[in-house]
DNA sequence: CCGTGGTTACAGAATAGTGCGTAATTTACA
DNA sequence: TGTAAATTACGCACTATTCTGTAACCACGG
């Protein structure tokens, strides 16, 4: 994955948002602010350090806040910054263009999908 | 990436838009039909096998539309499949989420970003 | 010792790029 | 006239790069 400085909005909002964990991240958060170790538990199947790794690159996004709440025993805070919230009706909107073009998708993986083929003129 | 069967239709769809490439092939896709060469010439910097295993992947995800002409030189054609002109406006909108919120999400990568601290109670 | 949030080191898995081969027809050139 | 080369859209094998997971460690109060 070259930078190849995109300059192409979508392609740059898609560097942050792809992989499985931004949106799940994201679905979690936007209920309200959470811990470190709730995400954890939200879904068990992130290592630690992923996990650490993919709010790092959220929060430097602008999209996630990180709140450090000095002292003992360690406590971090994380919620949905402004751009954040705004984003997520679009991340549904992506959910229900999913769920609504099921049928049309037609999911046809074991043949030869969409695939047709047309004779030379 | 592990298969889990999410359920979740956020995130199957991420499945398939997640990387560099399938948002890209939409973009460029949205204004008619494309040949396999043309796409190469589109964006240079995916390889052939890239970029036949990505389209082969929308293909599948019943998103773009394969035509493969009989006869030799070998011609195939790609289009979007009514799914996926429904969802060009969709990631047109993150498109715009990205640039309306660009002061907002203040790209600050050299400090400590969005990161805060808050003395303990 | 435990739990919290996080980082680093190393290993193994996944993904991407490179180059070669292929098919049938057209064109190139000695 | 004969044959070599180019064309198109890939598939395959091999290598390079990148990503992810595991484990260990840090800080400290309880």
């Amino acid at each position: 994955m070259k930078d190849v400085v995109s300059s192409c909005p979508i392609e740059e909002a898609m560097r942050v948002l792809s992989g499985r964990w931004p949106t799940l991240l994201l679905y979690y958060l936007k209920d309200g602010t959470k811990r470190f170790s709730d995400l954890r538990r939200d879904n068990p199947t992130v290592s630690h350090r992923i996990l650490a790794l993919e709010l790092r690159k959220l929060e430097v996004a602008g999209i996630v806040r990180r709140t450090a709440h000095a002292g003992y025993p360690l406590r971090v805070d994380y919620d949905l910054t402004a751009p954040g919230l705004k984003l997520v009706p679009l991340i549904d909107a992506l959910g229900d263009w999913w769920e609504d073009t099921e049928d049309d998708r037609a999911g046809r993986v074991s043949s030869s999908a969409e695939t047709r083929l047309v004779a030379a003129e």
